[in-house]
DNA sequence: CCCTCATTTTGACAGTGTCAAGTTCCTGCG
DNA sequence: CGCAGGAACTTGACACTGTCAAAATGAGGG
């Protein structure tokens, strides 16, 4: 008998989650081109096949990791904002904090994040947790007025700064130590919102 | 004889060229994972292994690929600043609408760009086709400040912005026609620099 | 006890990048 | 002119990839 939610069977105890992890760990050891589904099994240690009877192929696969990657996304931007003040601007300096972190953490996990045609977007799972991070992020922003924008112009404005942010120091074309995030963000003239 | 600048070989006329132009239609046709080296080779008529004499791998011919894709990637930004009116917050404007046309015209050849473990990022050749498109990101910057930014403050607001904004509408996460760029750029309280 | 079916394995296939060896064709030199 | 020498390309092979079909394995219920 396993504890409830953990179907037990019988070859192997849970194959989903072990290739899963693999995956996770392959791709921080040897980047993208390192996730191979045969790797994944190897490590898991059953045969090359097994994971299609899991996963609708190597795209699904990725989507299940990529599933696991915004659900600790999203845990590092909370961790970030509960350790930080309660007021509305530290709360946001706080959560862009957690977004990079994760993003030079776990380069490849994030640039795989991003790799739509590499997963199944459509997928429920994937779709929420991907949500969960948004609106994380959605609510460190939802304080604040930027101009004329409204709530959801001030969401896009900063999402886009912190990813692109992100993005560039990623691949090397920003310096964080030169120009770091934090001397980025003041230059967004935030207000807190009024009513 | 052939015209100065065209080492006209035996066999096939300039096969780099036709490589990199093959794998710049392979990629606008079928995505990132439709670029391959054999078809490539296919497509400009010659066997499977003719590549590896003009390109260090794959991996060198993508660095050529990236490469072309950066010189009209500047030109995109600098056609729309051109066709723009010529003050600083005009030009502005039309540099970021190049520079997200190119994104949303070539979505594959603009992702690749910035993977940067599937290029030679040390190619003096591709650095200097990026260093150009910075450049003119830059220069458009130039006229502006930024609350207490300096020039690079500035730069690495503008870029950061324009950059995540477009990686975010490519992978879907949002939705361009909702949220114009047009109504987040202004967001930005930017002031003509004084001396 | 055996039957059923989900799970996993084995084996095969087409396609990939890369390497080594052979072939073809241009070029420059005698 | 012709003929070496070497550059450009081809052929063939190898290990690796994802995917599929068929066989084998094991767990659970009648």
């Amino acid at each position: 008998m396993a504890p409830a939610g953990t179907k037990k069977r019988h070859h192997h105890g849970n194959l989903e989650r072990a290739l899963v992890e693999a995956g996770i760990e392959l791709l921080s050891e040897g980047g993208h081109s390192a996730l191979t589904l045969r790797k994944c099994a190897a490590r898991a240690g059953v045969s090359h096949a097994a994971p299609a009877h899991h996963f609708d192929g190597l795209k699904g696969l990725l989507t299940a990791i990529v599933t696991e990657g915004f659900k600790t996304f999203t845990q590092s931007m909370i961790e970030q904002r509960d350790a930080a003040a309660t007021d509305p601007h530290a709360r946001l300096v706080a959560v862009c904090n957690g977004y990079l972190k994760f993003s030079k953490d776990n380069e490849a996990m994030a640039a795989l994040m991003y790799m739509t045609d590499e997963i199944f977007t459509g997928n429920p799972e994937f779709q929420s947790a991907a949500a969960a991070s948004y609106q994380v992020l959605a609510d460190a922003c939802a304080p604040f007025t930027s101009g004329a924008a409204g709530r959801k112009g001030t969401e896009v404005l900063i999402w886009s700064l912190v990813q692109g942010y992100a993005s560039l120091a990623r691949s090397g074309r920003i310096d964080a130590a030169e120009t770091p995030f934090a001397d980025i963000l003041p230059l967004l003239d935030l207000q807190v919102r009024e009513n």
